[in-house]
DNA sequence: GTCTATATCCGGATAGAC
DNA sequence: GTCTATCCGGATATAGAC
């Protein structure tokens, strides 16, 4: 008698609290890289969070370069699942203060850096393999500023001098650097940054959000 | 016999060639810091860039803090004295371009990082006499980059929208993070961030500099 | 001041039982 | 899939000779 169907599909694994291991491992250590950095974060750090052994990461990702790779594909796939989301706004004012939106999120959550500053910072440090799907990270939202910028002022929602291409870097790199000032000189600073990027793209400052 | 005064002088150290080792130890830290990170960089990789042993760095540093500390006392007294060399300039719009220009010079000495992307960045990661210099030297940047704006704007050489203390911070954030961006989307992003910034200060772009 | 030698600990990684 | 046990290398740090 052939196996039934069930009896084909991936073993149920004994989940612990009812979630994917994998994506748990994947939610800490994306915690722990925005707050700490990769190089100064450790499969230990993991497995205590998460009441697992050090061995039980190492099954899902038997080296911590897979690890981060993992990281930096998630944060790719999350961006172009959010950016098609986004393509239904016919302002590009809009978009823009959505994409603020999530660098306000990491802020009020415990004052994390954004994925390319970490991996920025930490270029020379990083595996050759990681380096390269941060390139790609950084392109796709590159281009996907530039877009924006150019939609925006064709339509008349922003504003601004120069080259799209230009602003789009003064942007990214405003938000950028703006995460990791905050930790330094407190969060009023980011905010601060906010405002006068949004005072010089469409002349006023719109009321101050709270995040999620 | 008393002592004669050379004999009182510290003891000349057998140096190796001809340069004193703290200065030589503090100056290779400084560039594995801003290349790597913190976390990313041992007294055995200093050892070997110096040709001598651990055990020579710990004489001078005992605690990887302590090293830690005087790199970022040392940037601040740096600081310092470059913003008293710089009170003589009557221009603000002079003062900002020689500040970019420290940036400038950062990407091309090997694409360094600032040493407030560094420090906000493993911000979490690093040990609580760091964080409080790094805070020191964040604020002295800060205060100093108001005062120029401010400066810049009542002699009419700069030109920005809202207040000065937003406008700080946002330079400030854009210095830092076009520093990580260039070194994953390469220096053209850099630059292209400088020239937006000036676009924005003064209404053109300046001839772009050679660094050092 | 710098060396050799060593202590200690930690992080990444693997083997094999369950 | 997760565990225990273990190996290995690297990093901080100290002791004591020169």
């Amino acid at each position: 008698m052939p196996k039934s169907p069930v009896e084909l599909l991936p073993r149920r694994r004994s989940l612990r609290l009812g979630r994917d291991t994998r994506e748990e491992i994947l939610n800490a250590a994306e915690e722990l890289l925005q707050r700490r950095g990769y190089n100064a974060f450790s499969y230990h750090h993991i497995a205590v969070r998460l009441g697992i052994r050090n061995a039980a990461i190492h099954y899902h990702f038997p080296a911590k370069e897979d690890l981060g790779v993992a990281l930096i594909r998630r944060y790719r796939e999350r961006f172009d699942e959010w950016r098609q989301s986004m393509a239904g706004l016919a302002d590009a004012w809009d978009k823009l203060q959505a994409y603020f939106k999530t660098y306000r999120d990491y802020l009020q959550d415990q004052c994390k850096c954004c994925p390319g500053g970490v991996l920025g910072t930490e270029f020379d440090a990083i595996p050759q393999v990681m380096r390269d799907e941060a390139r790609q990270l950084m392109r796709e939202i590159y281009e996907w500023l530039i877009a924006t910028l150019e939609q925006g002022r064709a339509q008349g929602t922003l504003c601004f001098k120069g080259r799209a291409e230009d602003e789009a870097v003064v942007l990214g790199s405003t938000l950028q650097g703006a995460l990791q000032i905050a930790r330094l000189a407190g969060p009023e600073r980011f905010h601060q940054a906010l405002d006068q990027l949004a005072l010089e793209l469409t002349g006023r400052v719109p009321e101050r959000q709270a995040a999620a």
